[in-house]
DNA sequence: GAGGGCTATTGGTAGGACCATATTGCCGGT
DNA sequence: ACCGGCAATATGGTCCTACCAATAGCCCTC
């Protein structure tokens, strides 16, 4: 390990500091610092998708701290989902995408933790969803309506045995938004379809007259978007969303 | 440090695992059980926001681990928000409830990692503000009213000096936001107006012309708003936003 | 071609030195 | 006797060194 740059065996590294002048005192973490230069060089695609950082080793020497440092670091940048880790030769650290699954979760724990009913999410839900209806309606391809039938097919079938789940429902959603051709919007979608809904509605397949109903709403909503009748499915979105709030609003689990 | 858990002095501990029944072996790190128990148990609210946890020698000696070991999930759970450590005598960590901020960064990371161009962002952010419109209207009481005028009137005193800045703007769309008195809705605005729209629009006060006419905007929102006018309340919103979106449209800087 | 050793790399431990900060108690001045 | 400032102490995070264990891909041998 190299020392040079310490005076005493554990002196403070800071980030270059020590030599005596006054500098200012490094009065951040070191493993911060760490951390904000490597999702810098993330930021700006210096460092790219399945790219290998050095070793836990090499870093050390590089940023001229300890491994407990290094891996503190590395530790805060797999948990936001920015690198990660393998172990074994060959192993390491390797830049990754974050996934919208991965935001989700965040929210979801931090809608979870905080002081928010399950209609006040729900009703969030509710705006979203509606507000892009129109986009839906103006941008679905041909394409989109097929594979939003071919959901409502499945679903159609595991009504019949029974298999039916919120999974299903959700991916029915999740296609909705992808209609919009817009991966910001889908991917909020997607994070509000994620761990949240599944923790919040443990009532899940409670009603099995829900199912048949959601299911029917969803054919009657596609084939709106296929008349290019905003307003009809705005219409239907609307009430089938308001069902599922009802549903939510009577419990007001808190948390 | 209690060492009879383990055989060797550095056999993993995994879960108490270790008597040679071949137990699963602890295939997870031990870092990261560490981190699911106290997530759980702040989830739980067996460990409510202020409250402290142990100190890192007592966490290493009730866990069984080192402290390394306990110092890498108090980082995963410090970065996910959960805790916040503080330094000193009575330092130690306390469990904090996530802010919007905190979520909103890890959002803002998603989406410049993504490869989301900056008008996809900003067409996802018009649906979810546009569609708050008539809760806006709806729940706005007069308290609210006058905390967006006297927003309004910040904002003109800023023109003439000439300090009008983006965070202004910001402030009033989250206020707006918080006239729905849904706390879901205003942690999503605030996610928006965070460091995402910080770092998307470097082109801050590109305009000054900008300044003026967005001010104007919001004030002629909140005019409507008291009239109880939503349709002409959202017009004036989309008009704004739109504004916006155009302006950072031709860029079409991905990231 | 299959299996076993090699090696690079992460995961974890022990123990210690250092730094930051709040509390406490002493001491001198008033 | 009271009070303000200052130093000692206790608490607790931050970082270091050195070591060992487990793992997984690779290559070499059979």
């Amino acid at each position: 390990m190299t020392v040079e740059q310490r005076k005493t065996k554990s002196g403070r590294a800071g980030s270059g500091t020590g030599v005596g002048l006054f500098s200012p005192v490094s009065a951040v973490r070191v493993s911060q610092v760490i951390v904000d230069q490597i999702r810098l060089l993330i930021q700006q695609g210096r460092l790219k998708t399945d790219d290998r950082l050095p070793s836990e080793r090499d870093l050390c020497e590089q940023f001229g701290v300890s491994r407990v440092t290094v891996r503190e670091a590395l530790r805060v940048l797999e948990s936001g989902g920015l690198i990660e880790i393998r172990v074994g030769a060959r192993g390491g650290a390797f830049v990754s995408t974050p996934s919208s699954a991965r935001v989700g979760e965040g929210l979801a724990t931090l809608l979870k933790l905080s002081p928010l009913t399950a209609a006040e999410v729900t009703e969030a839900r509710m705006v979203f969803e509606l507000g892009i209806v129109p986009i839906v309606v103006d941008r679905a391809t041909p394409e989109d309506i097929a594979a939003l039938k071919e959901i409502c097919e499945r679903q159609q079938d595991a009504l019949k045995d029974e298999s039916y789940s919120m999974t299903l429902s959700a991916e029915f959603h999740v296609q909705v938004a992808a209609c919009t051709h817009n991966a910001a919007i889908e991917m909020l979608v997607k994070s509000f379809h994620g761990p949240l809904l599944m923790s919040l509605e443990e009532a899940k397949v409670a009603a099995p007259v829900m199912g048949l109903l959601g299911s029917t709403e969803h054919r009657e909503f596609v084939d709106a978007i296929e008349r290019h009748d905003a307003d009809q499915a705005a219409a239907i979105m609307r009430a089938h969303l308001q069902r599922t709030a009802d549903r939510v609003a009577p419990n007001t689990p808190a948390c």
